[in-house]
RNA sequence: GCGCCUGUAGCUCAGUCGGAUAGAGCAACUGCCUUCUAAGCAGUAGGCCACUGGUUCGAAUCCAGUCAGGCGCACCA
């Protein structure tokens, strides 16, 4: 049951039985906004269909009004339940809609059969969504950044599942290539010092106190004679074959934790995309830079291969492909790997990016134009940075080399679920102020405690009710739901009526955070309500309608929780 | 210089495919715990929606320009 629908179809009849009758002459409705009226005194729903007919009926908007208003007040619910109770013209033409009671209660019954479905939808109608988030190079842990990526890119992922996509996860791995190099030659060398020898880390190496760790790994499984002869740091192909050792056990090293990292932060992808399986067993790569060249999107100037960016997407300059010494760049495997995503199937591609990367959009949408690929497939969620703050003031983080703030010491201070709802407060592409003692303490400033508590004094009244024996049997739940006629009953059934839309909504925008919004809105009406209104009372019958609305409250908050990836606590 | 993003209450931000008197949280001030979880609630106060012009019955929302901040404009990844 879809409470905007039916008031669309209601707005359509009476327009019809207007038209019928000659009062009107247009024929197509045009489009016209039906929105959930912001006052009480403007009813329950709002339209601005006549103010938008007005001039083609060459008519003053409150009298095309009047005419509209008087069909919808005869309309009836296809049941034939009278829905309406009031239509009234308003303001400069606006039609307001006051429904009956047993129009919300019929929207209770139908949150309370549906249980954890509801909130779901079609509305995305089956279609294929590739959704990439974190990709983070396996040369150090996962920091705040990719921590909120993460938040955000999985909660997108459930929020479009929920509104029926079907969403691939996939995490691309950059497991070739310059970084992972340098990551090997960083092992190494903390290796041989390790072992005492005297050297120093070049400059350009991963400083990180992680990579002492890995080191006293390898040298833990592989001894202290592993190739312990002095390379030229300055590398050659020679060498590249002696770091090998260390740049593999180095990168699985580095991805397990990253897995690991996530796995606590509760997000799991479906494909673990590997940017090596590019060039082998086949040369993916090689071959898409033939086809571009062959169809004349790739030229060559001063010995090196261009995507010809500018003509296919409007970009700045052309983008080099292949470097004057015949190496690829990471546009080349990217070019290649974008290709592979859309000859996959899918409908959409989502990418999930930092901020500082917006002038990369360009370059993949050429190069999905070039393969042939409709680019606006391609759709990209960028995200701002993360200050992260102690009771206001700011953390110092990324200033000395090799230091940054892990995803995990954030985790493990404030946990998972505050992490995740904390990130996912904001849309993604506005900058977000992270306070660790705010998302660590236990008040109601804290929205992460604010709607799990809603969710946990449910159940706690649900304990208590059961404990003073009161049950609610099925057959007599339709007669406690009547019950419920108060304005904070029905106000509070319709906040819950509106999770579908607002579920609907954020799916097709990919904006996680509306979600958050919803909910915190959604426990800032419970919790006066329930200092307002006694659930279990001695009054048998409305005891049970009250706890049912509970029930329901309690489910959906539960439910808006889970497309966060947040858990719904049944105590604190 | 060019491009993208941002500019809304003291602070942090919703609201932006045009709608009625612009919202929330925090901070501030005033109150509420013998009563189902006070991890909560009630109330007060707080605004030239950056600025200027345009489109319209109607603009925080759309268009143009200006100002301010962030980011990007690699044969790096």
């Amino acid at each position: 049951m879809k409470s905007r629908h039916n008031i669309k179809e209601i707005i359509n009849s009476a327009v019809q039985a207007a038209r019928a009758e000659g009062l009107i002459k247009i024929g197509t409705l045009p489009d016209i906004v039906i929105e959930k009226s912001r006052k009480d005194e403007f009813g329950d729903f709002a339209t601005n269909i006549a103010m938008v007919l007005a001039p083609l009926e060459k008519r003053p908007p409150r009298e095309v009004a009047a005419i509209i208003a008087a069909k919808i007040q005869d309309a009836k619910e296809t049941t034939g339940v009278p829905l309406v109770k009031k239509c009234e013209v308003a303001g400069p033409g606006f039609i307001n809609i006051f429904l009956m009671e047993t129009y919300w209660l019929s929207i209770l019954r139908d949150i309370l059969d549906k249980g954890e479905a509801f909130g779901r939808s079609e509305a995305g109608a089956g279609k294929k969504v590739l959704l990439e988030f974190v990709s983070a190079n396996p040369t150090g842990p996962l920091h705040i950044g990719h921590g909120r990526g993460a938040a955000v890119g999985d909660a997108t992922a459930r929020i479009m599942a929920a509104a029926g996509y079907a969403v691939t996860k996939e995490f691309y791995i950059n497991d070739i290539g310059k970084q992972v190099l340098t990551l090997g030659r960083s092992v190494y060398i903390r290796y041989l010092q390790l072992l005492g020898k005297k050297i120093e880390l070049p400059e350009d190496s991963y400083k990180g106190e992680y990579i002492k760790d890995v080191a006293i790994e390898f040298r833990k499984e592989n001894g202290d004679n592993f190739n312990n002869g002095i390379l030229d740091i300055q590398g050659n192909n020679r060498q590249i074959e002696l770091l090998q050792p260390f740049i593999d056990f180095a990168k699985k090293r580095l991805l397990d934790d990253i897995k690991t990292d996530l796995a606590a932060f509760g997000v799991a992808f479906d494909n673990w995309f590997s940017e090596a399986s590019l060039y082998k067993p086949e040369n993916i790569v090689d071959k898409a830079i033939e086809t571009l060249k062959k169809d004349g999107f790739a030229r060559e100037e001063d010995g090196a291969l261009w995507l010809k960016t500018m003509e296919l997407a409007n970009d700045d300059k052309d983008r080099v492909l292949v470097k004057a010494d015949g190496s690829k760049t990471y546009l080349a495997s990217d070019v290649a790997y974008h290709n592979e995503k859309a000859k996959r199937g899918f409908d959409i591609l989502i990418n999930v990016w930092g901020a500082d990367h917006h002038g990369y959009e360009a370059r993949i949408r050429a190069a999905l134009k070039a393969f042939g690929h409709d680019p606006t497939i391609l759709k990209i969620i960028f995200i701002q940075l993360v200050a992260l703050l102690r009771n206001g003031a700011p953390v110092a983080m990324g200033k000395r080399e090799g230091e940054f703030v892990t995803l995990r010491q954030v985790m493990d201070e404030v946990g998972a679920d505050a992490c995740r709802f904390f990130f996912l407060m904001r849309k993604a592409d506005a900058q977000l102020d992270f306070d660790l003692e705010l998302a660590k303490s236990q008040a109601p400033e804290n929205p992460v405690y604010y709607v799990q508590y809603c969710h946990a004094r449910i159940r706690s009244i649900i304990d208590y009710a059961k404990e003073q024996g009161v049950n609610v049997p099925a057959d007599t739940e339709d007669e406690a739901l009547a019950l419920l006629t108060s304005k904070d009953d029905i106000d509070l059934i319709k906040h819950l009526a509106l999770f579908e839309e607002v579920v609907e909504k954020s799916a097709l925008a990919m904006e996680p955070h509306r979600v958050t919004y919803y909910l915190t809105e959604l426990a800032g009406i419970f919790h006066p309500y329930y200092n307002r209104n006694r659930i279990v009372t001695d009054d048998a019958g409305l005891t049970a309608g009250r706890l049912l609305l509970c029930t329901a409250t309690a489910q959906v908050i539960k439910n808006g929780l889970g497309l966060l990836g947040v858990s719904a606590p049944d105590k604190m």
